[in-house]
Formats: structure tokens, C-alpha cells, sequence
DNA sequence: CTCAAATATTTACCTAGCTAAGTAATTTAT
DNA sequence: ATAAATTACTTAGCTAGGTAAATATTTGAG
């Protein structure tokens, strides 16, 4: 006996994410973005200058994926990498013009995610995110 | 000045799919499939066999994302492209092999649904549900 | 001190989104 | 009837997830 309820959840989700990036990616191609970047640039501006590690842990990502992202970063001037004190981390910081940049792009995401929570009061936003918590949620997270 | 509940909001929205995209790929791969390759097979039991069009406007994909997603399923085995009477569109028909397989693969992807839907319960999903479908939802979806 | 285990990053190779542009068949308008 | 527009699908090329395995450095056990 199949759970319809269920699986029709999964579907949504997955339509919705989907939706959602592809706005999200429209945004910031005026600023020669793309979403996945733009979450390392976020992450950097709010806790300065950190590992790769600690920037996948962050995003919940593989570290693979993180190096790809921070090449192309790199190739396009929005960060660089610094060797750390371990001389097997690499510590990356926003270069001087992504700093300047920043505000413009944060503030352009911020505007097109109201536009899409906008049907949704604070309440509903926040009862979202609680249901959203809870599912998948196997172990300590 | 940022929404920072909206930001959290998507921030834990792709984590999750994430999350729940890894674990419905870590089952199917028992299966020899992938999260979207699956989708394809359960559309195509639900509704027979359907053109291409009609699988991309269901699962609200690109047409090349299935395009390729067909020729590796038809690759292994999965499903066969019969040319339709309007000789432009191509109508994708399950596998004998696919049809067998199906009922195992669907109970799989069932439990490690039901599994990760676990910690809520039926009135949540159908809120979730609800919530969902407000966000983003700019015009007549 | 030395060598094995752990950690940080990378490389190679999958799948799967997307857009842009191309081809072939069908519709539609003139 | 014919040419233009539309439709169905494909190809090429980009980004971004993932895993598995390699390299370099550090840590830790004996």
C-alpha cells in the first residue's frame, strides 16, 4: 500500500526547489552569479574568511563540489584562496571587488525571496521551516 | 534591510532536498536507477505510455533534461521510444523488464519515503503540502 | 622517532538541472 | 498551394550535485 500523501510531498518539493533556483539563478545573472556561488559569498561575508571545510559543512555539500565552485570563483575574481596555517587547508576570502559588490546582489536575493514568500505570512514562514526540520530527519541534526 | 527568516527559509529548503535527493538515490541505485530516471517510470505507470512532452510538462522539467534522461533509460533497458502518428513526437513505452521491476522499486522508494516523512504526522504533511504550494507561486499554477 | 591513521583538498567521472540554437514535421495564414 | 510560424525533439555547452580514489600534510600510537 503506496502513500500517495507522501510521495506527492516529495514530488512538490522537488518542483518547488527546482522553481525556485531557477528564479534565484535569474536574479543574479545581472550580477554574473549563480546560486551555488552566491551561498559561498553569503557564508564568507557573515563569517569572514574560512576553511573549504568549513564552508561545505556549512552547506551541507561535499567537498568536491565546493573546490569546482570556488575554481570558478576564483577564475572570476570573487574570492581567493590563502594557505592556512595547516598547510593542507586553503583559507578563502572575498576579494576586494566582491566585497563591493555585495550589498547589490544581497539585496537584489533579498528582494526576488520576499516576492516568492510573499503568499506566506511570518507565521506560515516559520511553521515552514519547523515542518521542514523535522522531515528527513534521521539522526542529530 | 534582510529578511533573514526568508533567507533561513531557502537555505533549509535546499539542504533538505538535498538530503532527501541522496537517500531516494542511495536506494535506487539497489535498483540500478536514479531519483529522476524514476520519476520517468512512475509517470509512465501512471499514465501508460505518454510523449515527451507530456513526461517534461508533468515533472516540470526542461524537454533536454529528459531527452538525455531517455537515452540512458532506454540504454539499460527501461523504456523503448516508438515513433507517434504525428511523426514529430516520439511516445515512451515501459520495458516488459521495467514493468516486472516496478513494484519492487516503487515499495523501496515507498518505505525510505514513509521513513523520512516519519517524525510528521498526516495533518503536517498535508500542511507542508499547502505551504509549499504558496511559495513561489507567482501566477495561475 | 617513526610509521600508520586521519584530515584537507583535489581529480576523475557519473547524473541532472538549465539555456540557446538546430532540425524535422505539422499548422496556419495568405 | 505555399511560405511562415509553431511544435517536438535533439545537440552542445554551462553549472552543480554526488561517489571513489589520489595526494599532501598533520596527528598520534608505540
Amino acid at each position: 500500500m503506496i502513500n500517495t500523501e507522501t510521495r506527492e510531498l516529495f514530488h512538490l518539493l522537488n518542483q518547488r526547489v527546482r522553481l525556485i533556483t531557477k528564479e534565484v539563478n535569474n536574479v543574479l545573472s545581472d550580477h554574473g552569479l549563480y546560486h551555488s556561488q552566491w551561498s559561498i559569498i553569503f557564508c564568507l561575508d557573515q563569517f569572514g574568511p574560512m576553511t573549504q571545510t568549513a564552508i561545505w559543512k556549512y552547506l551541507n555539500v561535499e567537498a568536491p563540489t565546493v573546490t569546482r565552485t570556488l575554481s570558478r570563483m576564483e577564475k572570476n575574481g570573487w574570492i581567493i584562496r590563502k594557505q592556512g596555517e595547516d598547510k593542507r587547508e586553503r583559507v578563502i576570502e572575498m576579494t576586494d571587488a566582491a566585497k563591493q559588490k555585495f550589498t547589490a546582489v544581497n539585496e537584489a536575493v533579498d528582494q526576488i525571496e520576499k516576492e516568492m514568500a510573499h503568499p506566506l505570512s511570518s507565521e506560515e514562514i516559520q511553521h515552514l521551516k519547523h515542518l521542514l526540520r523535522k522531515l528527513g530527519a534521521t539522526e542529530g541534526e
